[in-house]
DNA sequence: GTGAAAGCGCTAACAC
DNA sequence: GTGTTAGCGCTTTCAC
């Protein structure tokens, strides 16, 4: 079990390049012709060399390689809650499948807390990977300007309108309108929003829950309704407090749009201790996260397609990494309204 | 936005160390002593070599790095589904905040299916990683072998008794063990166990559900009870499918010990259809999860301590980076019992 | 079509 | 204490 393995603590070293010339009794230089499939190797000399590898089991060293050429290393930064989101596994999910074959090798790299974040980015250009993934990182346009500079950035689920790198976002307008429709058909016209603080951004940097916002605001208005938004922390905690308060006031709503759908499910927490229902209020998230399908839940809500979105923002990545594209790509894709048990017609009871 | 920035693709070069030691005046080995606060340089030295890098902004290029010394990586290694796993997410914020700090960066490796789980370890070895976490991969004892020959591993949840690798895993049988003590004693006796199909195994990797199912069989005999093992795929809905079948044996069980949470939701979902609650069935899970805490799921189930595992795995790999230690360590966590509301006494209507 | 040689950015061994 | 040198494993000219 140990014969050439582990020797206090001394490890094995992988075969190199040069090893696998000499084995094969060629250059250097041919070998490396071999490994990356370029233009002028006889069908022999791939032969042998091939042959080689086999044997000796080598592979290519990424660092050396990223010395020279790149690493074959595409990177996805957030941070370390957001793993456990269903969405950034869609996101994932959609990414890997969208890189399967090509030979490059996706890695996440995960921040503890907001205050990392850009140092997460700078440690994957310490890396020199060969494109940037984003998603839900602090990190301002600015910032991202500069990044991008080094390497291909896209930015997933904010809708900044950079010059330097890339967005892949779903509509939030159409998501919001999609929900309202829902609602406003079933009848409710006291709908209320719950959302979280957003920081004071630029224009450049428009994150999700502003613009949703601002379409529920719209859309109220447009239709002759009296918008009535509510600001909580971002957790189901919060929201069911809210809530609670919101159910407690005089006038309560029969509908919550909910920023997303933790705050939904804290809202629909709130209502069932009061012993409400769909028809006395209903909720839609956003997101469609697991929890949203399980049926002591099912929460209408909106789907932004989440493996859609990375296999996007893969694409966008390989375009600019081959040399295809310099010029910035902001890619909305349409969400759709799923459909469950939050919500009903409105109860026609009170005025 | 675009001085020195993209010009039609071609991307900026980071300063290099030659650069510093160009704008201080010195050697490129007095910047590498510096930059590793390695032991032969004077304050003023320090000082202007310090001064230089923050004007020009530079940073260590990792892979250049790694060719002669470390690469201050450290990996997790997992399948794309298990990101979204509550525990993995507790392993990964244990193993994060046990490397702040130190200067080594955290990424996670995800593997899209076991088919490429054996791919990513390579892919992590071509990198030059210094360590690897392994988790939930589907990787035999064999292959990680010729893995820690090249680079410590530590696997997480796995029992496997090698000399080369570290392990860290809960203590599949003490958990299962507090999850019968709480069954027994609310007086349930007829007490089924649903589980998943467990590969092949050679005795030396032990996988975690295949030791929950011999503690909950050893535990039912020498209660003098009749096991009852129920195999099902690794997907809520399956077990939803199983556990219907089970409620509608002619003697259904009057409580379920999932091997893990997400086969226990599944079996609550079936519970819920038909009416049945914590006194028809009791039902106990593995590894809270965040939905477990959920009010509307609140399930018991055991609770593995993800975080202490990760901040350990971590610990273990950094003994063996730094030459500390080349003897294996196998630690075995004690897990907790969760009670929450989806476990009650047995109801005492039929015989 | 193939090989020799230089160099990517860094560290380690050794002069000074 | 500081600088010089060689070389890690690879890619890339550029001769041949």
């Amino acid at each position: 079990m140990n014969e050439e393995g582990v020797v206090n603590g001394r490890r094995k070293r992988r075969p190199s390049l040069r090893d696998v010339a000499m084995r094969a009794g060629v250059s250097p230089a041919a070998v490396s012709k071999v490994i990356r499939s370029a233009y002028g190797v006889s069908p022999a000399m791939q032969q042998r060399v091939q042959a080689a590898i086999d044997e000796l089991g080598y592979r290519p060293h990424t660092g050396a390689r990223g010395m020279r050429a790149q690493t074959y290393t595409i990177a996805i930064g957030s941070e370390i809650p957001q793993l456990g989101n269903d969405f950034f596994t869609q996101v994932t999910t959609g990414a890997a499948g969208e890189l399967t074959g090509t030979g490059y090798q996706l890695i996440i790299a995960p921040s503890l807390d907001s205050k990392n974040d850009q140092e997460v980015l700078n440690a994957l250009l310490d890396r020199q990977v060969d494109g940037i993934i984003a998603i839900s990182l602090n990190v301002d346009a600015n910032a991202l300007e500069q990044f991008s500079q080094y390497v291909p950035v896209v930015l997933i689920g904010r809708h900044d309108q950079s010059s330097n790198y890339d967005t892949v976002t779903n509509d939030d307008e159409v998501g919001v309108d999609l929900a309202m429709d829902h609602l406003l058909s079933l009848g409710h016209t006291r709908i209320a929003h719950l959302t979280i603080r957003v920081g004071a951004d630029t224009p450049e940097s428009q994150p999700p829950h502003a613009l949703r916002k601002q379409a529920y605001e719209r859309r109220m208005v447009t239709s002759g309704l009296h918008p009535r938004v509510v600001i909580t922390e971002p957790s189901e905690n919060s929201a069911y407090t809210a809530m609670l308060a919101l159910l407690a006031d005089q006038v309560p709503p029969t509908a919550v749009l909910a920023g997303h759908d933790t705050l939904a499910i804290g809202a629909l927490r709130a209502m069932a201790e009061r012993g409400l229902g769909a028809s006395d209020v209903s909720v839609v998230g956003y997101d469609n996260i697991e929890l949203a399908s399980h049926p002591l839940v099912s929460l209408t809500t909106v789907d932004q397609y989440g493996v859609l979105l990375g296999e996007t923002a893969v694409k966008l990545l390989l375009e600019r990494i081959k040399g295809d594209r310099s010029d910035p790509r902001h890619v909305l894709l349409e969400p759709a309204l799923i459909v469950r048990r939050s919500t009903a017609a409105r109860a026609s009871l009170p005025a």
